[in-house]
DNA sequence: TTGTATGCGTTATCAA
DNA sequence: TTGATAACGCATACAA
């Protein structure tokens, strides 16, 4: 009854009031100073929810990735924002905590309308398996337009690859981390990698593998161990590298979070950092450089992959055709103080 | 016209369908087969912008906070997205960056129905100011309702003591780890506040004052140091503590985050913690236990103040009347290692 | 440049 | 138990 309102105090139609909001040069001088009169007088704000509704769309986008409390992803989401503000759009944020996402929590926001568009910043989800009835290879479902999907950080899998991404290049990244343990002179390198239904951290992993082949260097099995990618995760997993024999001298964890839990559980077992062994990480997120000893680590530019991410969102909602290939952004070794050569031995 | 096509294929009228959808109870058995079978076929989903239009709720509830950056608003927000789900709400995050919120940005969602609620873990906002034209004492304008609003951790501002919260007891908490610190002996004890703005770090420095007071000993006003709720912020504080003579013996900092950035500066300028200098936290968040030395700071249960911040929220939604009372939750001091005797001198 | 009138997909009211 | 129909608030095609 709103807008009515507002027609009926300024003396005009609801078409004028709604005029006045949408492309107020079309309405004369005169006419328009009277709304405003009128609308300053109600207080009036226009109800998003019929606005909403009218024009088919929620000005929402939904971000799903594995956990906020990461800094990493809070970067990530920071550039996101900034896009969203300027583009006019809310974000809804899914948790998966590492496990996949239900399929019918993402089935409801795909099919009831409850969003304009997706961002993955996980990609684990099976939602996205073909034959599962709902989603055929198109998306959509009996016609119906699926909202667009950009895939930010993750590798994409096989059945997504045909959605665009903006991350870097995972594997280049982990080579050239890996390099450098070997240019210290570390020939047994470790690898705490995340669980392995993690894309993300399985492009790593074979970043890490590349790099030991290139030098000639053994990838012993036992010196890869798996772990959710929490600090609880990589104690566990550094409990069980530094049970091995012979055992690594340098740990690469997948992610900064595992690197600061690895980092905890080798002072507890009386090692030192980087002189008995060496800990590199992944991401650069605030607090690697105030760690003791400050962290080696792969800087990836959080903000930007988010702002790219929701930038080519925003293109692929307003309808233009934004193509499936990844982009890719710069990443850059930082070297700090927790990686050094080996010990003697 | 979705709701048209599954009426017709299934034989029956649109209202049946919205009652199959809404009350299935009221529904022939013998009907809702019927209608069923329409809707797998179709793979219809109903219209959330419609419906919420209809119904003139989004289920939608907007979270303001400092920075979700932060690990111990990341918990926080945790313990609001399970209530939330389970009660069938979105949650929308809006970042304040530690700036004050602009108020146009608030009175959109406020005005526009883009929520059904609002929860504010930042209590800095101007908006609340009276007499600024558009939110009245009983909020609302003109006889609209302005959305329930409920607030977690900050310490309410006179202005908005008449909304409900859930936080712990800041001044009790501080208090008690100031006095932790002083009967480990130390007398001069410094304190590195947020901006303050920030109603939340005045109460903790309250209950430093008074846990000092109490014991009879001087409060400097240089050995208290503002600065930003960031590692910068405490970087910069911890730089000015250490130039005034004599220096604090420990530094109690208004949360972990800063104290991170604290213990870093502190070790960057040669000093030992405890053996030098102490430092003490606020929050406990996860990656206190895993510092070096591990911190000593007081715990909040993030998650449940999460929880019961959006419950409360939930219900006054629900229409039923909170009251204005805060809702204290227990803190916990957990000492680790970041603390000891002060330096023999 | 302005007003009239229609419809968006639901839910809710009322009769049947 | 079901169906017809009136809103909900706004945007827009079309007429004036």
């Amino acid at each position: 009854m709103s807008i009515k309102q507002v027609a009926k105090i300024a003396g005009v139609s609801i078409a004028t009031v709604s005029r006045y909001l949408n492309s107020p040069e079309h309405v004369r001088e005169k006419t328009r100073r009277k709304v405003q009169e009128a609308i300053l007088q109600t207080g009036y704000a226009p109800n998003a929810l019929a606005r909403n509704f009218r024009r088919g769309r929620t000005s929402l986008v939904v971000v799903i990735l594995p956990s906020v409390g990461d800094p990493f992803f809070a970067g990530v989401m920071r550039g996101i924002w900034r896009v969203a503000r300027e583009e006019g759009y809310s974000i809804l944020i899914r948790e998966t905590q590492f496990n996949t996402l239900e399929f019918d929590e993402y089935s409801d926001i795909v099919f009831s309308k409850q969003a304009d568009g997706i961002i993955l910043l996980a990609s684990t989800s099976p939602f996205m398996k073909e034959g599962n009835g709902k989603l055929g290879k198109n998306g959509g479902h009996k016609g119906e337009k699926l909202p667009p999907i950009v895939i930010g950080c993750e590798t994409v899998a096989p059945q997504l690859s045909h959605y665009p991404s903006v991350r870097v290049d995972n594997e280049s990244a982990a080579a050239e981390a890996t390099r450098h343990l070997i240019r210290l002179g570390h020939r047994r390198i470790g690898f705490i990698s995340g669980l392995h239904t993690s894309l993300l951290t399985r492009g790593r992993e074979q970043g890490y593998r590349q790099a030991m082949t290139e030098a000639g260097l053994e990838v012993a099995d036992n010196w890869i161990a798996e772990g959710r990618q929490t600090i609880e995760g990589a104690r566990g997993a550094v409990h069980y590298l530094l049970a091995q024999s012979p055992r690594p001298t340098a740990i690469f964890c997948a992610n900064d979070e595992m690197a600061m839990g690895a980092m905890h559980e080798l002072r507890r077992a009386g090692l030192r950092i980087p002189e008995d062994i060496s800990v590199l990480g992944f991401d650069d997120i605030r607090y690697a450089e105030v760690l003791d000893p400050p962290l080696t680590t792969v800087a990836q530019p959080a903000e930007e992959i988010g702002e790219h991410t929701m930038q080519r969102l925003c293109r692929a909602i307003g309808g233009d055709d934004i193509g499936g290939e990844p982009e890719i952004v710069p990443h850059r070794l930082v070297i700090r103080e927790s990686t050094g050569a080996p010990p003697a031995d």
